[in-house]
DNA sequence: TAGATTGTTAATCGATTAACAATC
DNA sequence: TAGATTGTTAATCGATTAACAATC
């Protein structure tokens, strides 16, 4: 799909935001948009918006602009939107739970199965259609099921311990809610979301502000 | 604090980093450390990691290193955990609950002291000491009490009219979890967890993982 | 002192922006 | 056709890395 495979990390977390407004001006009923367009409500210049798209091909028209359908459904293939993908939750806790309740995974086609948790006052709830199963028969599990993508939302002591059991049972895709960098093998992509830093963040920019 | 104003994001963006490790090696009992240890520890270059911190001055020592302690405590003020804030919630879904329970918080100075909804089953219940109170009423909750950061877990739906509202009571900071990006005037800061963005940033590397 | 490691300048690398020919 | 806007190359900008003098 790509003209080579050394697409940057910067234009990838771009392309998420291409389609939510893709997604937007569709609801709206606008067929047709340019990268003009697209760099007003994006924030992002329309040059880089031509370069970002070009790294997968050319879905616009000269002379006219990108068809807001096509583009849109072009960029969520890349993403990997038009696939399935079965999802856990371990850890069952406040941020587990927000999560198993996350709107956002029907914007496209991700299921969560199942949730984990030791608390055994959790254990057999449902949320959502999914059942939260005992921890200590998550391997079991995973040797039944094919998953797809596990969200880590444990306590920050424990996650590497069960990110690294949860690999060894085939798991590749690792959404990480614990404030810890998870260290994994080769072949394992982490996706952090480390909400301390992004807090402290916002604290330093609000200092600044207030400085000024 | 710093050499010049023109700090990239990109630097501050490590600073909680540096921070975290800081704080694990002296509860580890280490009082000194090196830009080649922390390298090995967050996994940002020596260089870098000396070039980020000579931004805001020389907290090393030639030939020795750097102290554990006096580095953590000078990134601390950096960022401006040295201060407290207070932080309102506005919207008490799973998410805004989530976000009220996150212990996060207490690794510096921040109290939770409202939550803001609008469901009737809601208001009036706490969470951790903060009241959820009726949304309708916030404008008038921030004209009483001082505020430093709004967190944002409303539905898409309201947030920019939310937060176009509370930024008019004198709100600067905002922690947006909603997944809109939200249009706010010159002199407001706002810091988003794109919650989507992630996932399908999450999603497209798990596909480029399996098609290798 | 010798060894180690910072602070800082210079070199490199990569990402963004500008420019414009191609073409609808 | 004239106007508009892409696709793509070249120029610029900024961030990262390398190198090394300073110095503890």
């Amino acid at each position: 799909m790509e003209k080579n495979g050394k697409i940057s990390s910067a234009v990838i977390r771009r392309l998420p935001k291409y389609y939510r407004y893709l997604g937007e001006l569709k609801r709206m009923g606008v067929n047709k948009t340019s990268s003009r367009e697209l760099s007003e409500m994006t924030g992002f210049s329309a040059s880089q918006i031509r370069q970002d798209l070009n790294n997968f091909g050319g879905f616009g028209q000269q002379g006219f602009g990108y068809d807001v359908e096509s583009l849109r459904f072009e960029i969520g293939k890349i993403l990997g939107l038009d696939k399935k993908y079965k999802v856990i939750i371990v850890g069952a806790g406040n941020i587990g739970e927000a999560i198993a309740n996350y709107t956002g995974f029907y914007e496209a086609d991700y299921e969560v199965v199942s949730l984990f948790d030791k608390n055994p006052k959790l254990i057999g709830l449902s949320i959502r259609n999914a059942v939260i199963r005992d921890i200590d028969y998550i391997e079991e599990y995973l040797k039944a099921e094919k998953v797809d993508i596990a969200v880590i939302c444990t306590p920050k002591s424990v996650c590497q311990q069960i990110a690294e059991k949860i690999v060894a049972c085939g798991i590749k895709a690792i959404w990480n809610f614990a404030p810890k960098d998870l260290k994994m093998p080769e072949g394992v992509y982490v996706e952090n979301v480390h909400l301390n830093e992004s807090l402290f963040s916002l604290t330093y920019y609000y200092n600044k502000l207030k400085g000024e």
